[in-house]
DNA sequence: ACTCTATACTTACGCCGTAAGAATCTTCAA
DNA sequence: TTGAAGATTCTTACGGCGTAAGTATAGAGT
């Protein structure tokens, strides 16, 4: 049963792999992401694959560098030290949070590719126009996405309360009061509490 | 080629199995964790380990709590606030990067274990003594958790700046400033420094 | 002593990543 | 126009995976 003679092309590269493996992914969750499964999501056989990325790893670090390239760097030209740094937080967080399956695969690769060199150049560059020592920027940089990538990890889709809802009150008395009455806030207002925590607690530090 | 007559106990338990996991997966990693690979190192048969587990994925689960059960709930009681949670966070990082090789697993598990939410009720216990409304100590426990575990998902080992050592300065003269000029102080004195900062910075919110 | 059950082993199925190689199409120089 | 070279695809095969199903035995409770 094949699908064409060898030989006959059809057109795929890399680009078009990791595309379809993020979508595959995000539908169907990290298992479902096999080389046979993703052949035949592009309708071809799974050794074809391996013509357009050297290994299953490396198009998972693909798949990681494609999700994570188009965030702009934090850009301190326009707008105060926590401005720019709370907007790059906040489209991180979108991002890995449209992306909720391969959310532990970022968290499980370094990701010290060029495309993230270059992101991490950008935004030293633009900390530097506002007065910060490279190497404190780079803790501060560290420290924000740290913080965001620990934040998605632990409360990844919805509330974390939502996993926590159906809670005994008599085993957990605190905990269940904790949860009733924090609800209206949501996990959007939780980030970006304790983002702002942290920004607050960094400047004066950082900045000295 | 069998190891003996069935029914010949060997004496397994979960708790034996899981320290087994734990041990391989220190030693030679995620992968090599296997259910077969498992079973030879404890002298059984792969299906053997199924009476004491009811799936690989539950295996797993049952490792993260294994790591994260000793891990003593922050204590209000005895000094501050900052002091409280900043031992909480130190002791959850070295337990962490006492296994550099399961923290991947620990950042993608939910981990809503009946272990971990007496963790919480204990920890929220004692920061209500310390006079903070249980919704906001919720608040304040996840962030300190989630910043715990992106920090140590983006520096697992070592200097974060280890990885970036061999960096070329023409392509990225800053970063290979900020990497040059940063390392003395360690990953330790970062980590101190971008908890501090979250701390202080949460203190004033959380209690006001 | 006898039964019952928990524990262990065996076999087998359908997946997986990928090494090796054959078949075909496209391109381009002669 | 032809034919060689290289790119792209498919085929086959290997060892390892999680685990469903079934079998055998040792030890505990009567």
């Amino acid at each position: 049963m094949s699908r064409r003679t060898p030989g006959q092309r059809v057109g795929l590269t890399r680009e078009a792999v990791l595309r379809a493996a993020l979508a595959l992914a995000d539908r169907e969750g990290l298992k479902a992401l096999s080389m046979r499964r993703l052949g035949a999501e592009l309708d071809v056989e799974a050794m074809t694959l391996y013509h357009h990325v050297p290994s299953k790893d490396a198009l998972l670090d693909g798949l990681v560098e494609l999700l994570v390239a188009p965030i702009a760097p934090p850009a301190f030209e326009a707008g105060s030290w926590q401005e720019a740094l709370h907007a790059y937080a906040s489209e991180l967080r979108t991002t890995l949070l449209a992306h909720p399956n391969v959310i532990p695969l970022v968290a499980s690769r370094p990701a010290v590719t060029a495309q993230n060199l270059q992101v991490m150049e950008a935004a030293l560059e633009s900390m530097r126009a506002a007065g910060l020592q490279p190497a404190d920027a780079l803790d501060v940089l560290y420290a924000v996405t740290g913080f965001v990538l620990g934040h998605v990890v632990t409360s990844p889709d919805g509330d974390p309360v939502d996993q926590l809802d159906a809670l005994d009150p008599a085993e957990y008395p605190l905990l269940a009061e904790a949860v009733s009455k924090a609800s209206p806030r949501g996990t959007e207002a939780r980030f970006e509490f304790a983002l702002d925590a942290l920004l607050s607690g960094l400047e004066p530090n950082a900045l000295d």
